[in-house]
DNA sequence: TTCCGACCTCAAGCACACTTGAGAGCAAGG
DNA sequence: CCTTGCTCTCAAGTGTGCTTGAGGTCGGAA
């Protein structure tokens, strides 16, 4: 986490700064300037060019984190923010509204992730590892089976050769 | 699933070529090749230098492919690879031993994604969205949260602006 | 006024896991 | 033998999601 270090804090007023968005979401400067490129955010601009923020896009950053750690591309989560509502600050139950297509996708990622794990024992040590038809390769579709995306989370430390 | 149509069907014995292990796999002849570059797997080679496989080599593809679903990087896998015998054909024993700490890594990502869901509505449209210790930005380790990889699961289809 | 840290843009680079293309060499059915 | 299709190598390209660097501007405390 670079660029997040002493903070004076000025200009509350006005909005917020850019530094002061990433030291609140967690998120590098440079990846929030990417996601406005990516028409995730629309900041606007003061005088001089610089970003100002509104309070409400800290909370539209951490549906894309969220959104992020469950799968969704970048594009992905731009479809779903446009469903938000154009000319005010979403409210709760616009956030909420959004998040039901993922609780949705979490109990079925659950579903067929207890079933790979059921299926695991008696699959990966015997016959249907050559092949055909067997739920471990094509787990329903392949999104389930939760992804390439993680590192370094199955037991051995990074760096190992 | 290109490289994967007619098929002439020649030389069972002394090896199978990559192209049979292409179709018994489902995998691409070129991501077979990018395997033994990354020393996943090590086919001989014949007179002429084309590589030959062997039957084991096709259940030593389905881990790399289960693995690979499971959200290991190749590095991760060499690394479980490299835990088989050396000297002979891996027994049932040896893949099952090999699976047990994926086992164990399931057990894990279920729990945390039933947290996750449990967590979902509760959070995504309220304050903790302004952040802090929200469970959803940092569940446990982010890897657990089953990662960037799964493309075109949140119930949008792809290719949507 | 000075100065440093925060900010700006634009281009390029990175990591991962492959794919694609060029140019050439085998293998086996007819 | 010939042809067709499978195989080879090596280099370069792809897509995603950022980061890094160069070169420069802005803002506010001292």
């Amino acid at each position: 986490m670079p660029e997040t270090k002493p903070l004076r804090r000025p200009l509350r007023r006005d909005g917020l700064t850019i530094g002061q968005i990433a030291a609140r979401t967690g998120l590098a400067v440079s990846a929030i300037r990417y996601y406005e490129s990516e028409r995730l955010i629309a900041p606007w601009r003061n005088d001089a060019g610089q970003r100002r923020f509104e309070r409400a896009d800290i909370r539209r950053l951490s549906f894309i984190m969220i959104a992020q750690g469950l799968g969704a591309s970048i594009a992905e989560i731009r479809t779903q923010l446009c469903r938000l509502p154009k000319g005010r600050t979403p409210t709760a139950a616009d956030w909420r509204r959004l998040s039901e297509g993922y609780r949705k996708d979490l109990d079925r990622r659950i579903t067929q992730l207890q079933k790979l794990r059921d299926d695991l024992d008696s699959c990966i040590g015997c016959g249907c590892l050559s092949l055909e038809h067997c739920t471990l390769y094509n787990p329903g579709d392949r999104a389930g089976a939760a992804g390439s995306g993680p590192r370094y989370l199955l037991g051995d430390s990074p760096g190992q050769s």
